[in-house]
RNA sequence: GCCCCGGUAGCUCAGUGGAUAGAGCACGCCCCUCCUAAGGGCGGGGUCGCAGGUUCGAUUCCUGCCCGGGGCGCCA
């Protein structure tokens, strides 16, 4: 069966080809009625093309109504309030989602539309000079959950994660462990002023003892121990955080391969450049900038933001043509940056790529206590312990349930407790609730799909099993938006209510009745519902377990 | 001072150029002889930060202001 709506849509703009030619290239968008007693769909072109079509909205809603075209999907179309057209579909058109569902399964929601695209999600791209935190985690499962959604409106996505293991910082590192290591020897040693003070440095001075003996004289040696420890380290939070990258790129090699050369080079060849008190500029303000950027230090050393620029082109000469960077809002400043340097580069690149995702930061609560992060000082909440103790599934799902841009409050005591205050179980409890009716009739949920295949569907009528109905029919289109916003917490809320028209429906009604006909039209819409509550939880990464 | 982002119920947050602004938590009452009560139902609770403007219609768009966060480096 084609898509009611998009038929829908067809037919109402064929009306108005005809009531008002003169707008017939009017945009006619259908759209959900906050309330179920409005119908199915609701259209207020008739409120939109009232003022300049020169007519009463109510009467150019019922012109509109009258000149629609045969649709055997409609069941009725009324006008309500100032001139809104609402439309009620036949029973069997609501229930088709039910069939489509089953059908496509996995696939259901997804869309070809952007095949074959290349696009790449960067995010974390943590400095290697400490753990993972809270924050950190925020942006694993931000940038994993846009990576997923990129995917399922059908672009090739590659996840990558930048590390910065070239810069000030990483010598600070160093530094800071070759100090801590001489005191573990008890020797006299300045602890540098801004040096890194967890107490994971000390921890790594002391590995650094016992594998690599007393000698502190090489300070390129620690500095390659303490990268490669703390890479590791990384590595395995994100490992248990279930986040996977395709490349890690090493802001080193940009150097040894010559490519930081290279983009100086044809930065100062587009004439943008200039210098100035010994040091090279880049004309900024030329492209938006508030003012312009050092990119070569008197001191002949490179600004951060030359490996930037450099590390850009690599992504638009890898033939990524679109490219998402999730970062905290702190780094907001280096969007201009990046953009005018490339836009200075005139090589075609479109003068608002790269894309970026800025989120807030997160404030941790403890025991009703702000709990302060700052790796340098070392008190904060480190990836490892969120997903030890509150598990995966639980912190993904809180971090990506606020807009990005949003500050996010994390409680930890909150995101521990396995209560019915936890949003996650409330959806993880809606589908093993469901798999458990399963269970009940003797159905392996593995075989459900096939085991309702072809049910009749016509006993779905009761206003539960509407709203249910409507609900499947609007996943498509929330997950396409949620992809075109880059935001997954439009998929936690959209889960949250199908969780909810569920739990109420659960609750009302009984599946395993005798009647064996209105048993298999329920049971394929707890499929239905299952299905979709797995595709949506897949987006995110969560699980979705069969018992709880 | 300039730039960016927030300000919606007691708390945490969704939402939208339209029809009576929602959810969870918290609070009160009610629902398991019946598919998992990690659930459901009913109820109280709001000048959508403030003031103008655009519009048939603004919580949504524009301007100014207030409050909070972030950024304004030859740091990353």
């Amino acid at each position: 069966m084609t898509d009611p709506k998009a038929e829908l849509e067809r037919a109402l703009a064929q009306a108005v080809a005809v009531v008002v030619p003169a707008h017939a290239d009017a945009a006619v968008v259908l759209e959900r009625p906050k309330q179920a007693a409005h119908g199915d769909y609701a259209s207020n072109v008739a409120l939109v093309l009232a003022k300049p079509a020169g007519r009463n909205p109510r009467q150019l809603a019922e012109a509109l109504v009258a000149s629609l075209p045969a649709c055997p999907h409609l069941l009725s179309a009324d006008i309500a309030g100032a001139g809104f057209i609402n439309f009620r579909l036949a029973p069997a058109a609501r229930q088709a989602i039910v069939a489509r569902v089953l059908a496509e399964r996995d696939a259901f929601g997804t869309s070809p539309v952007h095949a074959g695209q290349p696009v790449m999600v960067e995010f974390v791209s943590a400095n290697p000079t400490g753990p993972l935190h809270v924050g950190h985690a925020r942006q694993a499962a931000l940038g994993d959950a846009i990576g997923n959604l990129l995917a399922t409106q059908g672009y090739a996505v590659t996840r990558e994660y930048y590390y910065n293991d070239a810069g000030a910082q990483i010598q600070n590192l160093a530094i800071s462990v070759r100090a801590r290591a001489k005191e573990l020897l008890g020797e006299s040693a300045t602890f540098p002023e801004d040096g890194y003070r967890g107490d994971y440095i000390r921890e790594l001075a002391q590995h650094y003892l016992d594998r690599l003996g007393h000698d502190l004289s090489d300070i390129e040696a620690i500095r390659r121990f303490a990268v490669a420890e703390l890479r590791s380290e990384q590595d395995r939070d994100l490992l248990a955080f279930g986040v996977r990258f395709d490349r890690y790129y090493l802001e080193s090699s940009l150097y040894t391969d010559g490519l930081v050369e290279q983009t100086v080079a044809r930065l100062v060849a587009s004439g943008k450049t200039y210098e100035h008190e010994g040091a090279l500029w880049l004309r900024t303000t030329d492209f938006g900038d508030d003012k312009d950027r050092v990119m070569r230090k008197s001191d002949g050393a490179y600004t951060y933001f030359v490996p930037d620029v450099a590390y850009h082109v690599t992504k638009w000469e890898r033939g990524y043509a679109k490219v998402i960077n999730v970062q905290g809002a702190d780094h907001h400043s280096t969007v201009t940056r990046v953009r005018a340097g490339l836009q200075a580069l005139q090589m075609g690149v479109p003068a608002g790529y790269p894309d970026y995702v800025l989120h807030k930061m997160v404030t941790v609560m403890r025991g009703g206590e702000e709990v302060k992060i700052s790796k340098r000082s070392g008190s904060y909440v480190t990836v490892r312990e969120l997903v030890d103790d509150a598990g995966r599934d639980a912190v993904r799902f809180f971090l990506v349930s606020r807009k990005a841009d949003s500050e996010f409050v994390f409680d930890i005591d909150l995101a521990r407790s396995r209560s019915d205050e936890n949003p996650v179980y409330y959806v993880q409890y809606a589908h093993a609730r469901l798999c458990s009716v399963l269970r009940q009739a003797g159905i392996a949920v593995a075989d459900a799909v096939q085991f309702v295949q072809g049910a009749d569907l016509a006993p779905l009528q009761s206003p539960y099993e509407d709203a249910l109905l409507r609900r499947l029919a609007d996943y498509p289109e929330e997950l396409a938006a949620a992809a075109r916003d880059f935001a997954p917490h439009q998929i936690t809320t959209y889960l949250k209510e199908l969780a909810r028209e569920f739990h109420s429906y659960y609750n009302a009604e009984r599946f395993l009745v005798d009647d064996v006909v209105v048993r298999r039209a329920r049971l394929a819409l707890a499929v239905a519902s299952g299905q979709v509550l797995r595709n949506g939880l897949a987006v995110l990464s969560i699980a979705a377990p069969e018992e709880m």
